[in-house]
RNA sequence: GGGUAGGUUCCCGAGUGGCCAAAGGGAGCAGACUGUAAAUCUGCCGUCGCAGACUUCGGUGGUUCGAAUCCACCCCUGCCCA
């Protein structure tokens, strides 16, 4: 019987230093690297917990301020918690708000007490700070607490990253002070914009917390990627080493794979549910625009290697004539495909940490995939 | 046969002398999307093109400096009456 939410890092790849691991929680087990969905309102949108089982999601995201607007914690504690509420009996891990806090911005005002908001439902305003999120946190119960934290945009000067970076650092403190359940793990997140130092100073700061793993947040909003790939390099040797690291809102299929040779267990990211209602999918020939004229009469999977629902059963023809006529199940076949698509690249990136061969791996991906296509 | 309302760019539909290649929808085509205010948003949508030019508003012929818009006749459609 291990202890709650014990990393065990059960293998380093020789060629990459790309980790291999698996996260104890109260609701099972996960094994790492994790692509976890993302069901902001405790639905993934268009997918059953079911599917979601069978596509192997081992953990999936929800969130404190949507949550929190509707229907209300409360409600969902009388229901016991989230798992019993939305009948998901995996693993949880519920974002703080940070990220709204972030994205709303017009909507919001920030001090260093907390957060005003008028809600984007109904305009009524509301009150974030660490300790009322992590009573909603608690409330919920999800596995893993966010901190609520302190997004900087792109670009973002010197002065205001740092400041951020600080007050998310002041705000962790308060929400470890907060805390009063044991069997729900708070995450840090590490935040410093895009300075190295900001980010390396956060994070040993942060190291230096008895905290069971720790967020990056922050990026993937409009920076190149390759100065996302140069804060998660300047980060890999300052994290703890035994304890996991999760990448957040970071998910496209090259980002994955480059995430993980740089020291990154979890990620989550809407992008794949999101682009699929949008009519894209992935495949093992990189972004396919399933909604483009050029796929109506293609009678074959999207992807012939897919062992997914959609590729199993339905064409190109058949899914396009779905989308373009608005047909929900068009939306859900995509999701599916796109899901199970994430699903099995990490399964293959774990497989391959565990043979020492992740560069290989990579190596073939992209000459399959190729870069730029995602 | 008589009366009446109409015929507008792929469809619906606005426009009733110049500011009209012609509102607005829809369809179509393409692009975007990374801790979800997203089944959303953006662009194109007569032809060729850089400016610009050219051909269009049922047909033909007129009026006018100028017509999708006014006049005449014709063709077609809906409704009403015989």
């Amino acid at each position: 019987m291990s202890k709650p939410f014990e990393f065990e890092l059960l293998h380093i790849c020789k060629q990459t230093g790309a980790r291999r691991g698996r996260l104890h929680t109260p609701h099972g087990v996960i094994e790492t690297p994790v692509y976890m969905p993302v069901g902001t309102q405790a639905s993934v949108k268009t997918v059953s917990p079911e599917e979601l089982k069978a596509l192997n999601a081992q953990i999936i995201l929800s969130n404190t301020y949507h949550l929190h607007l509707r229907p209300g914690e409360e409600l969902i504690s009388e229901a016991g918690d989230l798992h019993g509420f939305m009948n998901w009996d995996r693993p949880i891990l519920t974002d703080s708000g940070g990220f709204q806090v972030f994205s709303l911005a017009s909507l919001r005002k920030i001090t260093e007490e907390g957060v005003t908001f008028n809600s984007h439902l109904d305009g009524s305003r509301q009150f974030f700070s660490p300790e009322v999120v992590m009573g909603i946190e608690e409330k919920l119960g999800s596995d893993i607490a966010m901190q609520l934290d302190v997004c900087s945009a792109y670009p973002c000067d010197y002065d205001t990253a740092a400041k951020a970076m600080k007050r998310t650092v002041r705000w962790l403190e308060r929400c470890m002070d907060a805390k009063t359940r044991d069997d729900q793990a708070l995450f840090g997140i590490v935040q410093g914009a895009f300075y190295r130092d900001l980010r390396v100073e956060c994070a040993k700061q942060m190291a230096s917390y008895d905290l069971p793993g720790f967020g990056i947040g922050g990026l993937s909003v409009g920076e190149p990627k390759e100065i996302m790939y140069d804060i998660l390099e300047a980060l890999n040797p300052v994290m703890p080493q035994e304890k996991p690291r999760y990448l957040m809102g970071v998910g496209s299929p090259d980002c994955l794979i480059e995430g993980v040779l740089r020291g990154v267990d979890m990620f989550d990211c809407v992008l794949a549910t999101r682009v699929a209602r949008n009519g894209t999918v992935f495949t093992r020939d990189g972004r396919l625009v399933i909604r483009n004229a050029s796929h109506a009469r293609e009678f074959t999977p999207m992807d012939e290697t897919c062992d997914c629902y959609a590729c199993k059963n339905f064409t190109r023809a058949y899914i396009r004539h779905l989308i373009k006529a608005d047909e929900i199940f068009g939306l859900r076949l995509c999701s599916l495909h796109n899901l199970r698509f994430l699903t099995k690249l990490m399964e293959d990136i774990r497989s391959a940490i565990e043979q020492d061969a992740l560069r290989d791996f990579s190596e073939e991906f992209y000459a399959r995939h190729g870069r730029g296509n995602w």
